[in-house]
Parts: C-alpha cells; structure tokens; sequence
DNA sequence: GTTTTCACG
DNA sequence: ACGTACGTGAAAACC
C-alpha cells in the first residue's frame, strides 16, 4: 500500500550545504584538529551526518552533489544584488577536499559540475528518479519546493544533532504552505543567504499571509491595490524585483546529466573509510565503524586485558586500589538481582558470582574496610542491590559522580562511557538475554561482560578524577555530593507510606468527572474523538470550531486560556485534562509504585540534571500536585509511620535570595534584612509607588519578574508569561535593571564569563559547560545567555539545599533520633517525625537550613506539620 | 522512539 | 532574521 516500502530509495545531498552547516555547528566547540594542526570539525559533522542519514534512510544509492567553484559562482551571476557571498572561513577551505576525500573512501558518489548548481542537479536527478523514494539531505529550505509525495526532505536542526523529515503534511502542518509555494515565499520575502533580494520591508510572516491569502506571486502582484498602507505601496514598487526573485529561487529540474540513480548505487567500503577516518585522526568514528562492521583485530586489541573467573580472590587484590562492578539485572534498585561481582587493579580483573562471593570470606573482609579505596559506578544504585543480599562493601569514590561532576552534560551512564569511547565486547542482553525473554548466562561470558565494566569503571575514574581537583571541586566532590549520596541512599530505602486504598478512591471520583467532562465536550463538539490525542483535538478547535489559531494550533493550556471567553467547550476542555492529568499519573500512576511494603521508594538522581538538582524517578515525588486543589487531595494518600507526623520544612525564595547574594546587590540585600514582602519591594521599585500603593496586580507582576530575572529574562518570555507587549516587557526589565543595577552587572559578567571559559560555576564550584553561549545561531546562543545566567543560581540554590542535608543529617545522628529524612523537593524537606521528636526536630532542620551557607542575606525556612503530606505544607 | 502536554521547583 | 523564559519526569498519542 505504502510505495515507499517496495521502492528503492535514494539518498540525496546537497554537499556544501551540509558542510557549512557542519563547519559552524563545530567550529566553536572542542578544538578538532589532527596532532599536526589539519582542522577537521567540519569534515568530523559532515560524516556524522551522512551517517545518520543513512541510518534514517537506509537508502539504496546516494549521491552529494556540490556546486562547482562556490564562493565565485553566485556572486558573479548575481553580484548585482547587495551582499554577495562571504568567502568560506580560512580553516573550512582546506577540509572540501576532505569531504571528497570521504566520499571516496567510502565509496560514495558525488558529482561537481561546471555552471550547474547543487540545487539543480538535486532537483533533475530527483525529478529523473521515478522510480526512487528519494530523502534530500540539507539543512537549506530552499530544496523544500522539491517535496512531493515521493520526495522529503531531511532538514538539519539544531546545529547537527536533530534532523526532521518534511513532507508535504509536515510543511502544511509546520508553514502553512505547499511545497511549491517555497518558491513563491522567496520571491517575497527573499533569501539573504542566496542573495534573492524579495520585496523590502517583506519578512516571513508578512509573506505567508500573503500567500494565504492570493496564493502565488503573480496573485499577489495582481491584487496589489487590495493590499492598504505601506506594505501595499512596496509591493507595487517592486513586482520586477518579486518576479525575478521568484526566479531565481526556482530550482532547475530539466537538467541533462549524464548517469541516473542507478549508477548512484550505495556499496560501502567500510575498511578504506576506516583508513581514510585514521589519516585523520578522527578516533570515535574510527571507533564506531569497526565497532558496527567487521574489523575484528581493531576491537580485540583495545579491550583486551587478563581476566578470569575466579572463586578465591588473589591476595595482592587487597593491597591495591580497586574498581568493582556489580554484576546485576537492570530494572529498578528494589528488584535488582545480583548475579555477581568483578574486581579490577589497573592490570587484571576477576569475577566471582554471588555463591562464590558470600564464601569467600578474606574478600568480604576486604570490601568492608573502609580505608581502601575502591572505586564503584553509581554507588547508590549497588548499596541497594547489595543490601537485598545482605552484604556490605564501602566504596571509596563513586566514578559516575565524578564524571558528572567533571562534564555536566554526561548524564546518563552511556553518555558518560561513550564519552571516553569505553565500551564492552558484549551487551548485558547478549549475556543474560531480555527481561521478558531471559536465557542462561554462560559463565565465560558473564566474566567477560563483569570483567570489562571494572576495567571501564577503572579507565574512566583514572581519566576523570583528576579534573575534579583541577576545577576545584574538591569540597563539592568530597564533602558534598559524597555524603549526600549516603543520605539518599537511606532516604529511597526509607519510603514514605501510601495509601493504595484513597488513591482508588481519588480514582473513581476523577474517573465519573472525567466521564462527565467527556460528555460535555463531546455535545459540544457534536462528535466523538480522542480528547487525549492533541492531534485531534486541533482539528475540532481549529477546523470544525473555527476557533482562531496561530500557525502552530497548539492545544496546550496557555492557548486555550486565550479563548476560554470564545467557545464554551474550552473551559470543559481544561478542566477534562486537568483532571485526566491528575487521574492517569498521579491517582493511577503512584499506585503502580507502592512497593510490598506499602511504601514508595523513589530514586533520586544525583547526576542527570545541568545545574546540580536532584530529581526524582520511578516514581517523581517531586512534581506531585499542590497549586490545583483537587490535584492537593492526591498529598492526602502520602503517610507518616505509625504514630509518627509529617514536617515540611521549605525555604523562601531561596533563588531571589541567593541572586541578592552573588549580584551583591544592595537594596535587595537590605529588603531581604528588613523583612519587607520581596515582591511588593520589587514592584514599589520597579513602578516608584510607595508600599502601601502596591496592589495585587502590581505585586502579580512584579513577581513574575523577578521569575523571569531568575530564569535569565527576555522580553519575549515577560511578554508572554504577563500577556503584554514586548515594549512593555523590555520596559518593566529596563526599569528593574536600573532599580538593580549590581543585578544587572552581574547578568552581564556571567554572561561575558560563559563566553570566554565556555562554563558557569556556583557558589561550591559545580561547573555547567555551555558550548550553546557561542554558537553562530542567534536562537540558540540566547539559549546559551539564558542557561548562563540561571544556572548559578538554581545550581546554588541546590548546593545549599544538599549542604543542609548533610547538616541535619549529622545533627540527627548526633542525636539518635528515629526520625528520618524521606523527601527532597528542591527547596523543600519532608521528615517522618516520631511525635515525642517534633520539638527536637524542628529545632534540629530549621538550624540546618537556615545556617548550610553564610551568605549576606538570612535565610529563612517554614516548619509544617501534619498526620499527611496534604496538611504538612 | 519521538512529540505534546502538564505536574513540580 | 531567527523564535524563547530555567530545571526536571510521566503519560498518551503517533509513527
């Protein structure tokens, strides 16, 4: 039924395209040159993408087409026109050759010709290919006018992480016109890049209205006396200029060309690529291709070492710095099994199984000891796994904190070993097969699995442990996230009772609301469909409603707020999600997690987020409802022990406060001394009213403001969120910067900072690289100013948080209190409180908070408590 | 597997 | 000219 599945398909690419593209994604990264100096990044994206389009595609043939002397050709032909092409970057020119060079070596066709531009070869050997599914690679939007239903277009986004598939749906769904109206678009509005100069005054928007409304450049032109003002009078000063742009932006499909898709038939030579890859020097592609082809010798060689499977530890183990690897299944830290352990001492590793570890005595002696150091991956996780077999070992580091701690962007454990390029021969599903479908490990192959993860445990922390005290991170390392790691350890074991009986009875209220909810919107809509499917419901708004839309018809809550006076099915449609959100994840979704022993025992994450936060999986108690009433029910279900009671303990404003502190601004610092309402101070500035002029609205926004100024403000953003102007925005934050003005100075030294060292650092010196601050791309570089001047903040917000874990966590042992510590919401702590300990405790956790940092503003935190979460906060 | 939406701080 | 507020995780739809 679907062509696609029986044709062949043919890969095309718009080869300087790509490399510019590549070039610029790369450039301001890692230095990537060869030892000798040879710059390689450009080539380094080229091939990834290539790569990655040919996992996408799976393409039958392929051809790179480039235009013939580029740089020279456009120019010449169109040097009439302002501009003109800049010449390609110095250290890009010499790496063309390279891509050729590329093409070759892995047996791929490109084709250069003389006068013909990539463009037009792409669209004749597209237009020639009928009997072709053919996918274009490029990240220029020109080629979109090829798109037809055998023909897509593969669009590069984000510098070379993200492609997206465009068909003609897509294109109507993304831009709201046809493929062929590309043509027209450029004839309007131009193409800079290209130097298609468009009508002046004429941008995108303006253009897809147009065309929405006439269709065509020439219907536009024709009805140019409908069009009123300024915009009427350009269009009818420049029909020669639209027309020629028009075609101009016209890509050729006639073109004779001398060999057909057949002959761009795709057979690999994976060995000359590596070949070629190693001149270069480019050793994770190398890595990656011997990994995924057939060149056996290169893997043997790089993870071959002396292992075995042993039942007595050799002695000389003892004496040495170790690595360990927990040997177990996948799957939550409750259910995990033990199949295993293996050691590692920088030379030769063993392997012992469960049975054989719990007899080896000398061995458990040893992994007892808390002198030694042994070296675990994610710690946290094995003290869970070997708890439930009753064996103790004390690991000294933890290679996975440390790694996260040295690179923040390594967050998950493929990341992190894909990062130092350490992988193992065999997969865990190769040796214990999948969860749903497992098979007998072979013992052989189980040491050699075991064995390779120590090695790379070993490799790893040897690589990175160094860095820590390069940047500083000592006291972060060691006395921060260390210790935190065995408090969270106990906090997950701990659990906080649920009542699996009110969650059901939550559920069925929320399910005869939904019902109703269902019914009313379905009368409204005179039809059935999935309300859940944002798809859908788009269609009744937009097409069967007529509701008004942007270009986008999102259903998301903020939009259908704008029309909730415009129809009445909107107010029915919000409160439906609302209440299908609270249903599905939280009065459904916790259940499915209340373990055996009644409790939930969430994982706190201590290496997933950039800014030093922990989050909270399987389930997220960190999310659960509170601002939505019936939402805050769902807290009722979350329980003390028996006898016990609840404290919530939260900060105030910690991130204003912790901002006042490192701007070192003064008049925030005195508002936070005097005690005055922070929002009302920052309105009464922001506005010049006296206190007692502020009302609520004032404060509302003064509030969102200085959300914004956390969040690292943009006009745009405070627009948005205050349903203003963007003036009106760019206002308010003038007069907030010139009401704080050291708040302002710091902005930008954190900003400037990020542009020079590629990273911001917190008050405890956790660093968060942002390669994005210097990126060529207007977007995402403003992303990267964004995350410069949140990160800080929120990341020593979260440093301060986890020191006064520690504290309290010592001060309660120093007690030998049975309360314990069970939640962490980011500003917040949640204590299961014996009710003979609350005065105690609440002394004890409000000490902690309040005195984790010394800092020029006091810190405040609010005690609650109650017989459950909903009444502890 | 990715996208959209929405819960929290 | 671009198209955004920062940081997370889960459910459901869609492909």
């Amino acid at each position: 039924m679907n062509k696609g599945d029986t044709m062949k398909k043919l890969l095309l690419v718009d080869g300087y395209s790509m490399l510019f593209r590549a070039y610029y994604a790369t450039a301001y990264g890692k230095k990537m040159t060869t030892s000798s100096g040879v710059p390689t990044n450009a080539i380094f994206g080229f091939a990834n993408m290539i790569q990655k389009a040919i996992d996408i595609v799976q393409p039958d043939s392929i051809l790179v087409a480039f235009d013939a002397g580029k740089h020279t050709f456009r120019h010449d032909l169109y040097k009439d026109y302002k501009g003109g092409r800049k010449p390609a970057p110095e250290d890009l020119v010499p790496q063309f050759q390279f891509a050729r060079d590329y093409l070759d070596s892995f047996h791929i066709k490109w084709v250069e010709k003389t006068d013909i531009e990539a463009d037009d070869i792409i669209g004749s050997i597209s237009k020639q290919s009928t009997n072709y599914q053919t996918v274009i690679l490029s990240s220029d939007h020109d080629l979109l006018q090829l798109v037809d239903d055998t023909t897509s277009v593969l669009l590069m986004k984000k510098g070379i992480s993200e492609v997206e598939e465009m068909t003609p749906q897509k294109m109507k769904e993304e831009m709201g016109i046809t493929p062929l109206q590309i043509i027209d678009l450029k004839g309007l509005m131009g193409d800079h890049s290209d130097n298609i100069p468009g009508i002046p005054g004429v941008g995108e928007k303006t253009a897809i209205k147009l065309l929405n409304e006439y269709g065509s450049v020439e219907n536009v032109l024709a009805h140019d006396n409908e069009v009123k003002g300024a915009l009427g009078q350009k269009i009818q000063d420049n029909h020669e200029i639209a027309l020629l742009s028009k075609q101009l932006a016209t890509i050729k499909r006639d073109v004779e060309l001398d060999f057909t898709a057949d002959d761009c038939a795709f057979h690999p030579d994976y060995k000359s690529l590596i070949t070629f890859l190693k001149s270069l020097e480019m050793n994770s592609l190398v890595n990656r291709y011997s990994n995924e082809s057939f060149s056996e010798e290169v893997k043997k060689e790089d993870i071959s070492f002396a292992y075995e499977h042993v039942s007595k530890c050799p002695k000389d183990f003892y004496s040495k710095n170790v690595s360990i690897y927990l040997d177990a299944s996948n799957g939550s830290f409750l259910t995990a099994q033990l199949h295993g352990i293996s050691l590692f001492d920088g030379k030769k590793a063993v392997y012992l199984t469960v049975e054989e570890l719990k007899k080896e005595k000398d061995l458990l002696t040893f992994l007892k000891e808390e002198k030694k150091t042994k070296i675990g991956f994610d710690i946290k996780r094995a003290y869970h796994i070997l708890d439930s077999e009753d064996l103790t070992v004390h690991f000294s580091d933890d290679a996975m904190i440390v790694a996260s701690l040295a690179n923040s962007t390594l967050t998950s454990i493929d990341k992190i070993f894909d990062a130092f390029n350490l992988h193992t021969s065999l997969s865990y599903e190769d040796v214990y097969g999948k969860t749903n479908k497992p098979k007998l490990p072979d013992i052989d192959e189980q040491t050699k699995y075991a064995c390779e993860n120590a090695r790379n445990i070993y490799l790893l922390f040897e690589e990175v442990r160094p860095l820590i005290k390069e940047y500083e991170m000592e006291y972060l390392y060691q006395d921060i996230e260390l210790p935190l790691t065995d408090i969270l350890y106990e906090m997950e074991k701990t659990g906080i009772i649920c009542d699996a009986k009110l969650l059901e009875e939550i559920s069925l209220e929320m399910k005869k609301s939904i019902d109703q909810e269902q019914a009313n919107i379905y009368q409204l809509s005179k039809r059935e469909f999935n309300i859940n499917s944002p798809k859908q419901l788009a269609e009744i708004l937009y097409d069967d409603l007529g509701l008004p839309s942007g270009k986008k018809r999102s259903t998301s809550a903020d939009v259908l707020e704008k029309l909730l006076g415009i129809h009445p099915i909107i107010e029915h449609l919000m409160t439906y999600r609302k209440l299908q959100k609270i249903y599905s994840t939280y009065a459904e979704g916790l259940q499915k997690y209340i373990y055996k022993d009644g409790r939930i025992h969430t994982l706190y994450n201590q290496c997933v987020t950039q800014t030093g936060r922990l989050s909270s999986s399987e389930p997220n108690l960190q999310n659960i409802s509170v601002r939505d009433e019936q939402g805050r029910m769902i807290r009722k279900a979350f329980l003390p022990s028996e006898g016990n009671v609840l404290i919530s303990s939260d900060y105030h404003q910690i991130e204003l406060r912790m901002l006042a502190h490192m701007a070192n601004e003064p008049s925030l610092i005195e508002a936070f001394n005097s005690g005055i309402d922070i929002h009302t101070k920052t309105a009464m500035d922001v506005f010049g009213v006296k206190e007692e002029d502020v009302d609520a609205n004032m404060r509302r926004r003064a509030k969102t403001v200085n959300f914004g100024i956390v969040y690292g403000i943009s006009d745009f953003g405070l627009a948005e969120q205050l349903g203003i102007s963007r003036k009106e925005a760019s206002d308010f934050i003038a007069s907030y910067y010139k009401s704080y003005p050291k708040i302002q100075q710091y902005m930008n030294d954190v900003i400037a900072s990020c542009e020079k060292k590629g990273y911001v650092t917190t008050l405890s010196g956790r660093r968060r690289e942002i390669p994005q601050i210097n990126d060529k791309n207007h977007m995402i570089k403003e992303f990267g100013k964004r995350a410069a001047m949140n990160a800080p903040i929120q990341g020593s917000a979260a440093d301060l948080i986890k020191i006064a874990m520690i504290h309290i966590d010592e001060a309660m042992k120093k007690a030998n209190v049975k309360s314990k510590m069970i939640l962490q919401v980011h500003d917040e702590l949640i204590f299961d409180v014996p009710k003979d300990e609350v005065k105690q405790m609440k002394e004890l956790i409000d000490d902690g908070m309040v005195h984790a940092m010394k800092l020029s503003v006091p810190l405040t935190a609010e005690c609650s408590i109650g017989k459950n979460w909903y009444e502890a906060k």
